[in-house]
DNA sequence: TCAAAAGTGTTTCAGGTACACCCATGG
DNA sequence: CCATGGGTGTACCTGAAACACTTTTGA
């Protein structure tokens, strides 16, 4: 265990970082996270969060993505970092504070399967989660209110979407999101008002006879509103 | 330097955690901002914000209030954790991964001004931040504007003033985060209606001849808005 | 032809914003 | 008596919220 430090760090006593991770998906038009089958000692086979510890020659963010992408293969994900968590006791296994950090994926991304299979893990609903190892179900707590804050004002709700999608689609990520109904005339209004959305000519007939007419994001908005605040208030 | 480990935690390689403390202020009129010269190497005498390492047997949290006391004198002072950065050279003198917090102190408070003169410190203005060490920089440019955004949901204005005030001063302080001008009669309006006031029937007249009268804030309405948000756009 | 989902406008109300003059007092 | 800062009310406008029926089409 060496460290290199000028002088006069020398007497700090360091101490582990790890990474977890809240990863939030909307199914069947309810927000889920993904929990994990806790590997390692201490406490192994419990449910966790995902995560793990940062290495020394990668940043702390670097960590973050690492870590999701070892695990979901997923990378390019919206990301965002919640809180650092630093209690003394928190973990059994030593003194280890843990940067939380939050995403948001798109639940169809086809090789998350794929990936997550190798591992114990399910998707969870947010409005009943289990027991989770260490102060876990705290980060979630914060990172749930986290996300609703953010999403008022962010337009955050595209990144759980695929590319092309349907109004209807978008409404329910934000019933998702803040959990009550949200009226559809008024919604379509505000959305198509703010240029957020470019509509095609295409339609999805999935799920309806009539079909329903896709859109995709006009990125140039969604980065200009991300910037200036938008209010998602629904 | 000895950790205690779980077995499997044991190939990890540690890191130093550091806090910085963003202190703001409003004088004159102005949000302002305590910097240090920092007094340890590298970068001795170079303007800094104040910070120091986690100790091992303490949380994170505690170290915050810790170093901010033992420079500052203050407790039970306004303190957020604002973000966690973990470049991997963000320190030349070593590994260090700093957990950034930003308080909110007034600065008329008598003891502030005792125990920062031991230190050679400054006020300055937060439109013109001189040159400070690493990435402090950046940390106060990220708590300025998450200043902001939670004075806009938060009723933390409050935090900056004395136990009694008026409601020019209360104005003045808005106008000093938000740093634009505010309609007074809109701003009162809309203070008398919110009931975080309690009004006084004394005046200060250290100001003008006419008086104005003190408030005190209404605690009980203070920590419902804070709970549930409230819309201080102005 | 009908069931099932998509799509469409108007009215109401609250809150935000803009704006200019009188008041009280000490010197 | 006047200069200085404190205090007050109204009109307008924008955006949010409530609300119910018509359209399309595959089975």
């Amino acid at each position: 265990m060496t460290l290199y430090l000028a002088p006069l760090y020398e007497d700090v006593k360091p101490l582990l970082i790890a990474i977890d991770c809240i990863i939030f998906g909307v199914q069947d038009a309810k927000m889920k996270l993904l929990i994990f089958k806790r590997e390692v000692e201490p406490l192994a086979g419990s449910w966790s969060l995902l995560g793990s510890f940062v290495n020394f020659e990668e940043s702390v963010d670097e960590a973050a993505e690492r870590i999701l992408f070892e695990l979901t293969g997923l990378e390019d994900i919206y990301m965002e970092q919640l809180h650092c968590f630093g209690a003394v006791n928190r973990d059994p296994g030593g003194r280890v504070v843990s940067i939380a950090y939050w995403s948001l994926i798109r639940v169809d991304q086809s090789h998350l399967e794929f990936n997550v299979r190798t591992h114990e893990s399910k998707w969870i609903s947010i409005d009943a989660i289990p027991e989770l190892v260490l102060d876990h179900r705290e980060m979630v707590e914060m990172a749930i209110s986290n996300l609703r804050e953010r999403a008022r004002f962010k337009p955050i709700g595209f990144e759980l979407l695929p590319q092309e999608f349907t109004m209807v689609q978008l409404l329910k990520v934000y019933e998702a999101i803040f959990d009550h109904p949200i009226d559809n005339r008024n919604f379509r209004k505000k959305l198509l008002k703010s240029g957020l959305l470019i509509p095609l000519t295409k339609k999805d007939k999935s799920t309806s006879k009539k079909g329903s007419f896709l859109y995709k994001f006009n990125q140039e908005t969604y980065s200009k509103l991300s910037r200036e605040g938008y209010s998602f208030g629904f």
